[in-house]
DNA sequence: AACGTCCTCAACCGCGTGAGT
DNA sequence: CACTCACGCGGTTGAGGACGT
């Protein structure tokens, strides 16, 4: 139910576009604005399909997108959130401005993809892949906890993306709605009362992916300048205060202009709690459909510090084991009867352990390789 | 020059989901 | 509550260019 037909429709042209069709597309949105998309082709005068249609404005049309090829830290920055997201490209076209999921997904399917497989690594776990192979299933796991919270981050990058969207569209209407105002009411020193400023700007907020951020630059020993507006990657701004972290390569961060663990654990631990981003507005209500018991404090407690951990490269396996896929579908209930397990588990976390110092040095050798490779394969692509 | 293979990326397809009725 | 519509997303395809023989 539910899916409409589309270009199945006879008479409909299918195919690549032509310049004239691009022309007549975008004079139809440059006059009335894009959405709508099914009535648009029509009105238009295209022979598309409407979803043809928003495809060719979203990759193609749309003024504000670069096109050309990827900087070396657009790479770096795809690596990095591909590892933690994993093929969720909309939410990592959030983080690189002016690109587009396709584009985004094209590149690392045709060049990032390829390019550390022919390093050993595999580009799904992003570990090495004789790692993959022989650690057994606490890696596995590992990785199947990380793409789990790497989800509840990735809803939440999504949120923030859509609200910086409506904050941007809300500004705009608000000065509109005070001008009205004002033009109605004289200089009424109520009206401003009675309109919400819109939300902080989001760079200021220090999230989850400023700790990866933090390690990637950690371990690089650089720093990603990320240009988004929407970005939470920006910590720099955020005047978040450095502490020592406590373990691993935690204290590797912050000895490199590394990151506050303490109000970040805070944060998501209060985040948890009232389940809305006082910054951003992003209810875990309205992400999960209302309910997300795995939210609840024992739980939670255990779910920061183990994504905490892994993102810094703290992926010690007790962490692991505290946020497995399961309890993070089954709630709290769950996640008790699976504590009796972990014992059993152990054994195999003292196995994963071994593969500790390689997560560690995982970003290093990926960025220097895909440093090393770049520019060996094509060095002035990256000098911008 | 001709042919075959590889590579890239724009575009398509099918599915999931939220909004509206 | 059931259904339709519209949209966005991720996976896949295929045309065309690049490259090798």
């Amino acid at each position: 139910m539910g899916r409409s037909p589309c270009c199945e429709k006879v008479g409909l042209k299918k195919g690549p576009w032509t310049p004239e069709e691009d022309q007549k597309l975008l004079a139809y949105i440059e006059k009335h604005g894009n959405g709508s998309w099914r009535a648009l082709p029509a009105k238009a005068g295209l022979q598309r399909c409407g979803k043809s249609c928003r495809l060719r404005w979203t990759n193609y049309l749309r003024p504000d997108i670069k096109r050309g090829e990827f900087s070396l830290q657009e790479e770096q920055t795809i690596i990095q959130l591909h590892a933690l997201l994993g093929n969720r490209w909309s939410a990592i076209a959030t983080h690189l401005p002016k690109r587009t999921d396709n584009e985004i997904k094209n590149y690392w399917n045709t060049h990032l993809k390829k390019r550390l497989a022919k390093m050993g690594i595999d580009p799904c776990t992003h570990k090495a892949k004789s790692d993959t192979l022989s650690s057994g299933d606490g890696h596995l796991k590992s990785v199947a906890n990380l793409s789990h919270m790497a989800q509840w981050e990735s809803a939440r990058l999504e949120a923030e993306a859509r609200l910086a969207r409506e904050s941007k569209f809300r500004a705009a209407s608000n000065s509109m709605i005070l001008q009205q105002q004002q033009q109605q009411m004289g200089s009424s020193s109520s009206s401003s009362s009675t309109v919400p400023p819109p939300p902080a700007p989001l760079a200021t907020k220090a999230s989850g992916l400023d700790v990866l951020r933090a390690w990637a630059g950690a371990n690089q020993g650089d720093r990603i300048d990320l240009e988004s507006p929407t970005s939470t990657l920006s910590f720099a701004a955020a005047g978040v205060g450095f502490v020592d972290a406590s373990a691993g390569a935690a204290s590797a961060a912050s000895h490199q202009g590394g990151v506050n663990l303490e109000p970040e654990r805070a944060e998501w631990r209060s985040l948890a709690k009232d389940g809305v981003d006082s910054f951003t507005g992003f209810s875990m209500e309205a992400a999960f459909g209302g309910e997300a018991p795995w939210l609840s404090e024992p739980y939670w407690g255990q779910f920061g510090a183990g994504f905490t951990g892994l993102l810094l490269g703290d992926s010690a396996p007790q962490k692991a084991s505290d946020c497995r896929d399961d309890s993070y579908a089954n709630g709290p209930e769950t996640f008790a009867q699976e504590e009796a397990e972990e014992e059993e588990e152990e054994e195999e976390e003292e196995e994963a352990l071994e593969g500790e110092e390689e997560s560690k040095n995982y970003w290093n050798s990926i960025l220097n390789s895909v440093n090393s490779s770049s520019s060996s394969n094509s060095p002035p692509l990256f000098c911008d």
